[in-house]
DNA sequence: TTTTCTACTAACAATTTTGTCAGGTATTGT
DNA sequence: ACAATACCTGACAAAATTGTTAGTAGAAAA
């Protein structure tokens, strides 16, 4: 374990991790329903009614406000469907949006990979 | 773009991502600092002191907080300094928290790699 | 005409998360 | 005795997030 800065820490140090706002980025997936709703359009289920069917206990205020709220991040944008009933209207994922489906897998495979009997276990050189 | 279960959609369907809770993984991480915490006592910043000097804008109490939750949540644990000036205490991560790092550095990678412009791109079978 | 459907929005209340203030322990140095 | 360092805690205020209620529009079906 290392501290402060030696010369094999460059790369480290200089890591996007260090100079980017760690926080933007999570606090761009960090709401009640987001990972959700990005991941449930990512499956295809990508108009309104669809995402409430899935997620039946957000309101259509809060769903309507967390899709606003992901479209102003760039994660996905709206797209009318011509010819449809009464005005359909579909969500499609960015490019961005997609690029953030794994890593919101990864993030849900950790946390089930941790999740039973909450047994903590530490590094080697760590161990007492 | 699939829609519903189909045979070839199986394995997707049946992913850890489908079927765990996808928020409590990010619920886990969602706090003001706690990405940041956990990236500096992943570089060595390990001890309190030494996290305030790292994180100038939180005080005391929130740190000790923020701390606490992450140890609530088996990410990190913390464990006393032998002969310590006066009793030092010292945060290491877990396995849990260890695992941690890589997946908070790729969501920051991914949120700065759209920083720019906000340009939306989409998916060439998205075009239009 | 009234209802239904889809996709919203504004206004406000409830809840949760953060931040601030004022302590508190234990040890060492002066 | 008094100050300083390191690490907290409880109580409460401020701010942010989420939930609820009541409404909108436009088109088609009853």
């Amino acid at each position: 374990m290392m501290r402060k800065k030696e010369s094999t820490d460059y790369a480290n140090e200089q890591s996007l991790f260090q100079l980017c706002e760690r926080n933007s980025a999570i606090s761009m997936i960090s709401g009640r329903w987001k990972g959700q709703i990005v991941y449930y359009i990512s499956q295809g289920y990508d108009r309104f009614h669809l995402l409430q069917q899935k997620l039946p206990n957000i309101s259509e205020t809060v769903l309507a406000r967390q899709l606003k709220e992901l479209e102003s991040h760039a994660i996905l944008i709206k797209r009318e469907i011509p010819n449809t009933v009464p005005t359909g209207i579909k969500y499609i994922l960015t490019n961005k949006g997609i690029d953030l489906v794994p890593i919101l897998d990864s993030l849900c495979n950790w946390g089930k990979m941790y999740a039973d009997g909450k047994k903590i276990t530490l590094a080697a050189d760590q161990q007492f």
